[in-house]
DNA sequence: CAACCGATTTTT
DNA sequence: AAAATCGGTTGC
């Protein structure tokens, strides 16, 4: 497994920030999806060590979309979507990878927001994309249904400054075949970026 | 119960 | 451009 190293957390950065609250998720999807951008992603391994970045990349899927998982409603693999908001959804794909997602909107709405990329730093490359994200924080099926509200939780994501509005790119989303014409994708630039 | 497909990643 | 790889979903 790649290492960990660089996303270690200092113990007094995570002690000072509190979890999204749920009511943080119950929004309109898309406007979710742009506010986790910046927001710290925690994983606690079984080890007890911390790992954390910041997210950097995200798509809004929801109910009405069809290429969203709940779009014929509820079924055994996507019923965690239509539960509170705040949950974590997780879901096994081709065969080898799993990818995560934060529940959005309220109950009996099946909506998400796909963690696609965070910036993890020095190991370049090991949180860009869902599988390995997922790959790398040892994230599977098992924290499927967990809340991301809570330090307890193995999962969990931090507060964090809202990031500014013009760092935020919006494109089509990755590797759908329906309904590919939407820009619910979303990236953070980078701040230096903004050059012009 | 067989067949097909997929919110990916890596290799050819 | 195509393989790897298998649970979920669909259709017979």
């Amino acid at each position: 497994m790649d290492t960990l190293e660089s996303l270690y957390l200092s113990k007094d950065t995570y002690n000072s920030r509190e979890c999204l609250p749920s009511s943080f998720y119950d929004r309109k999807t898309q406007t979710v999806a742009r506010a986790l951008l910046g927001k710290l992603l925690v994983r606690r391994l079984s080890t007890g060590e911390l790992a954390a970045a910041p997210i950097v990349e995200v798509e809004a899927y929801t109910q009405e979309d069809r290429a969203c998982h709940a779009y014929k409603g509820p079924t055994r693999r996507c019923q965690v979507m239509f539960g509170p908001p705040g949950l974590a959804y997780v879901y096994f794909i081709y065969g080898m990878y799993h990818c995560l997602n934060v529940v959005t909107e309220g109950p009996g709405r099946g909506c998400a927001v796909l963690l696609r990329g965070l910036d993890g730093g020095a190991p370049k490359g090991i949180l860009s994309g869902p599988g390995k994200l997922c790959r790398t924080l040892a994230i599977d099926l098992s924290h499927n249904g967990l809340s991301l509200c809570q330090k307890t939780s193995p999962i969990h994501i931090l507060e964090a400054p809202a990031v500014d509005p013009a760092r935020i790119l919006e494109t089509p989303r990755i590797g759908i075949s329906k309904d590919k014409h939407l820009n619910w994708r979303y990236l953070l630039q980078e701040a230096d970026s903004l050059e012009k």
